[in-house]
RNA sequence: GGACCGGUAGCUCAGUUGGAUAGAGCAUCAGCCUUCUAAGCUGAGGGUCAUUGGUUCGAAUCCAAUCCGGUUCACCA
């Protein structure tokens, strides 16, 4: 990578001249250029002028002379402004990059990390629908397992299954007492939806139920504890961890019928999973555990038989364990998951990709494992990422302000249907052909959106708004790759042409801004990987690919390929539009977006 | 109250270990389709980087304090 070799050159330089001090790469800053100045990258001069007791412009010169001479290959000019030694890279250096490697669709791989690496996301609960909120997740998660195998690591893309609980009682009970026997089938309500709906009905009774008892001179909290329809899900409970031979059918019956509609939603979304893990299985673990820290000392145990580990001295609080009856809570039952993980794949790391709300509680897993003595407890990290928001505030199922992803993905895949007749560029398709673009653009464009922004900032959506399909989005990528495909299909070059397809001419004539700024950023693509694999963040490869497909706009606004000065051009500009397109398909596949070679 | 996260243009956001006059998109305004797709391109306006101090040759970036917003500190999951 070429900030690499300029500072290994500087070293050099700086070497040559002040023999008796020691330079390595990391003392050398460099940046790219700004645009207002000669010049592509700059090396910045005053950390060695404090050093070296020299004055800026003079150690400029010296070193400035000193690259070109001895680097003839890679630069061609210097220029110093106040401090900052603005190196000019050859022509033939970034030529000679793109006729290496427009052809090559390993670029912006590598081996930098080669660890056993878990991703669980998704993680949803059988009592509803996947909601908006979860689609951060699920494209956080799948988007983070594709970039971590792009930098050499092994990944395991992981799912635990919220399966059992109060919450999944809920819209059992309200079935049975509501529902006469619907299924998916007699109903044609697809699976997920049909429980959601159960669920939300619980809690209307629920309160309905509240008000009456508050309305017979109740008082409102032992009311909520009074209500028969809470009552009877409790019941229902202790029946399912009783094994229950009714109770548990139903429990599979209606969760068969939300992973069947989960299974639909996964397959649209384009996403999927390696190992499924259900906490109806792993509900009862980690108890062994508490006990062996019982036994080691590490945890205490209070007056009423409950167990206690003590984080003040770490700044946290005291936390419970395990229940004076002696069952766990949902500490215990994460803690011996993230032993269940790391002895089934004996991994390195263990990403969990989890809304920030709960910071503390991971914080705390992992404190906890650490305490323990577990092996596993190094590698958990918590990839936090913020709540998505309604401009009125948390969506909340209870109360269906809830945007459903099945519903989000119908509304978008619409929008690219309704903006590409608008722009009349529906015809010359088949209907099946149209189908799979407006497919394409409305998920692309909902992915992107969801992925472009830090992880870790929460971010409000308005429904009444949606989402643009100008500017900042998939959609002009994508549009970008269907040009550079229409050019390509005029020259009557397939979207990769066979390597030998071009002539490897040397370097006569000079690139043009535009041209250069493409190869530059071209040039960038493997590093800018490395640093979306080491901040675990997709929304550097949004706004990466984005600045290319705004680099190809210009230069094809500005340049054409077709008629280009010479042959040499042609075959040049050829090259670097297949390398931008193959760039842009890399990148964007890595996020699961597809982008077409017509829209 | 403790802990953690955020505050950058009217709005949504970039800004990689401190580097040049803080950048995009949307919105607004002005231009550009007899030439490879105008879902595009070019230009203009728009900023006390929450505030105040400190460190430094240099701070949106690091430190301290303060203000605002959020999350969390359950024998819920």
């Amino acid at each position: 990578m070429i900030t690499q070799l300029i500072k290994e050159a500087a070293v050099a330089a700086l070497q040559h001249f002040y023999t008796e001090q020691e330079f390595t790469v990391d003392n050398v800053s460099v940046n790219e250029t700004k645009p207002e100045f000669k010049g592509d990258y700059t090396v910045v001069l005053f950390p060695f002028v404090k050093m070296l007791r020299q004055k800026p412009d003079e150690l400029g010169k010296q070193l400035g002379e000193y690259l070109v001479q001895n680097n003839p290959s890679l630069f061609t000019a210097y220029q110093i402004v106040s401090g900052f030694l603005n190196l000019t890279v050859s022509d033939d250096f970034f030529v000679s990059m793109l006729q290496e490697s427009w052809h090559n669709e390993a670029f912006g791989t590598s081996k930098i990390s080669t660890k056993k690496v878990m991703i669980e996301y998704s993680s949803p609960n059988t009592n509803k629908p996947l909601h908006f909120g979860h689609l951060r997740n699920i494209f956080l998660g799948y988007a983070l397992g594709n970039i971590l195998k792009q930098t050499g690591n092994e990944v395991v893309k992981a799912n635990l299954i919220n399966d059992r609980g109060i919450h999944i009682c809920k819209s059992m009970v309200a079935w049975q007492r509501y529902a006469n026997g619907a299924t998916p089938e007699s109903t044609c309500i697809k699976g997920d939806h049909l429980v959601g709906d159960y669920y939300v009905k619980f809690n209307d009774v629920y309160k309905a139920e509240i008000a009456a008892l508050v309305a017979d001179g109740m008082e409102e909290k032992l009311a909520e504890k009074e209500a028969s329809i809470m009552k009877d899900a409790q019941q229902m409970l202790r029946q399912w961890e009783a094994g229950d031979q009714e109770v548990y059918s139903l429990w599979q019956t209606m969760n068969g019928w939300v992973y069947d509609g989960f299974e639909v939603s996964y397959k649209r979304l384009g996403v999927d999973f390696d190992k499924m893990y259900y906490e109806s299985n792993t509900y009862l673990l980690g108890k062994a555990i508490v006990e062996k820290g019982l036994e080691k000392g590490v945890l205490f145990k209070k007056e009423d038989n409950s167990v206690w580990i003590d984080l003040t001295a770490d700044g946290l609080d005291q936390k419970l364990l395990l229940r004076g009856d002696g069952t766990s809570v949902y500490m215990t039952q994460d803690i011996g998951t993230a032993v269940l993980k790391y002895d089934d794949f004996k991994l390195d790391q263990s990403v969990y990709v989890i809304a920030d709300e709960q910071n503390y509680h991971m914080q705390v897993l992992k404190l906890i494992l650490s305490k323990l003595g577990e092996p596993c407890a190094e590698g958990i990290f918590h990839l936090s990422y913020g709540m998505v928001e309604l401009p009125s505030g948390r969506m909340k199922s209870r109360e269906g302000t809830v945007v459903d992803a099945d519903d989000m993905m119908d509304e978008m895949v619409r929008m690219a249907q309704e903006q590409t007749e608008e722009n009349g560029k529906a015809d010359g398709f088949s209907a099946e052909e149209l189908n799979r673009l407006y497919q394409m653009i409305g998920l692309g464009a909902l992915k992107f959106y969801l992925l472009r922004v830090d992880p870790k900032k929460k971010m409000i959506f308005d429904p009444k708004e949606s989402i643009d399909l100008h500017g900042f989005t998939a959609t002009f990528i994508q549009y970008a790759h269907a040009r550079i495909c229409s050019i390509l299909r005029k020259e009557n070059l397939p979207v990769m042409p066979d390597e030998a397809s071009f002539q490897t001419y040397k370097t006569t004539l000079e690139l043009a801004k535009a041209e250069k700024d493409i190869i530059v950023k071209l040039e960038q693509y493997p590093c800018i990987m490395e640093t979306a694999a080491t901040e675990m963040s997709p929304s550097v490869l949004c706004n990466y690919t984005f600045q290319l497909a705004q680099a190809f706009n210009t230069f094809y606004d500005q340049h054409s390929i077709s008629k280009a000065e010479n042959e040499e051009k042609k075959q040049l500009r050829l090259m670097m539009i297949i390398m931008t397109a193959k760039t842009m398909r890399h990148a964007m596949s890595l996020l699961g977006i597809a982008l077409p070679e017509k829209m």
